[in-house]
DNA sequence: GCCTGCATAGTCAGGGCTGACTATAGAAAG
DNA sequence: CTTTCTATAGTCAGCCCTGACTATGCAGGC
């Protein structure tokens, strides 16, 4: 749903041309959702077939495959976004990346594996807000909105960073001793 | 990924038939990733195709349609459960719920209309973390992980929270005054 | 005995998304 | 002038997933 947002804000200003929205998307990849480039044109044809985009093939001035799609917003295509944007900021659905799975598990490993897996997560959950910090630039020189944006992006980064801090503190608090031995490819008690 | 982990993870401790997979998973609804049956029964396929899982026909004992697939987990099944679980724990996959992008449009919108989305926006979540906390229950009572994966779950909407509401204190701050009033609907500048 | 309703058990068409592919225009090299 | 290389532009088979559907066995009322 957020990509349809994207993809028709993109276009509110005037018309791309898909390659070139590719090209957008792709640079601002922490910001937007990431999104692959067959993904991208099949949004556009949904887009253009309900009648939000119009589409017109723009003979090879210059550029390749001798024909560049042309999309340019309509005004029903400017309603959906207003719509979009509405909806996407009321509403909001967490999902689950799977670790509350895998710690619920936790304990067909050894103590010892699960922290030191633990601690591997969160040195690549360390390394990945440094790189998102870093392709943000100073967000505050691109106005309110795009700090908020930021800050959003890192608080979500730094709320797994302090959980499996508090967490591995905690394993080592209640003196957590993992499986039994046999448990790890065993079979159960 | 953590889907499968969680089949291979119920089935550890015994075969079971696909239904009662399906209803265990419904049940633990938040800790468990939501997986809807016709999901299940094609992981199940895919488990029991790549030789993780065997599967028996069960005549009608009782229950319905006369046969349960009863699904049993492999040696492979196994060692893919610990493969899996140390997969899951160590790799983070950030991912955006689509926020991030409705804010930096929100110069589209009045700034009256901004606010009053995002504090409605802020109701939202404190609901649904009422919701998941109820839901969970008193997870100390269920051990040391399940207390780890409660807080997980909480935590990340507590950091959803509290973001909304430094954001509308920033906004406030600024005195962001949003779209200027042709812009909702309108022509680009 | 028969009908209705419900819980159980599984299937299917189709939507969203991606990795890997094809195809073109022009620049660089010989 | 031809070949080769690169950036550009778009397509396709196929995976994962879901809403809506089918089908069966049993309980209870009449």
């Amino acid at each position: 749903m957020h990509k349809e947002l994207m993809l028709l804000g993109l276009l509110r200003p005037g018309s791309l041309y898909g390659y070139e929205l590719h090209r957008i998307v792709q640079a601002h990849g922490e910001l937007y959702s990431d999104m692959k480039k067959a993904n991208l044109y099949y949004l556009l044809d949904r887009l253009a077939g309900s009648g939000h985009l119009t589409v017109q093939a723009e003979p090879g001035t210059r550029g390749a495959r001798g024909e560049r799609l042309v999309y340019t917003i309509t005004a029903a295509g400017r309603e959906r976004f207003a719509e979009l944007l509405r909806e996407v900021l009321r509403s909001y659905e967490p999902d689950h990346n799977g670790v509350d799975v895998a710690v619920i598990f936790l304990s067909h490993l050894p103590a010892s594996e699960a922290v030191s897996l633990l601690a591997e997560r969160q040195r690549t959950v360390a390394e990945r807000r440094a790189q998102v910090a870093a392709e943000l630039g100073d967000p505050a020189a691109h106005g309110p909105l795009r700090q908020i944006a930021a800050d959003h992006l890192l608080s979500q980064i730094d709320a797994e960073l302090n959980w499996i801090e508090r967490s591995l503190a905690f394993l080592h608090e209640v003196g957590w001793t993992g499986a039994a031995k046999e448990d790890v490819n065993g079979q159960p008690a």
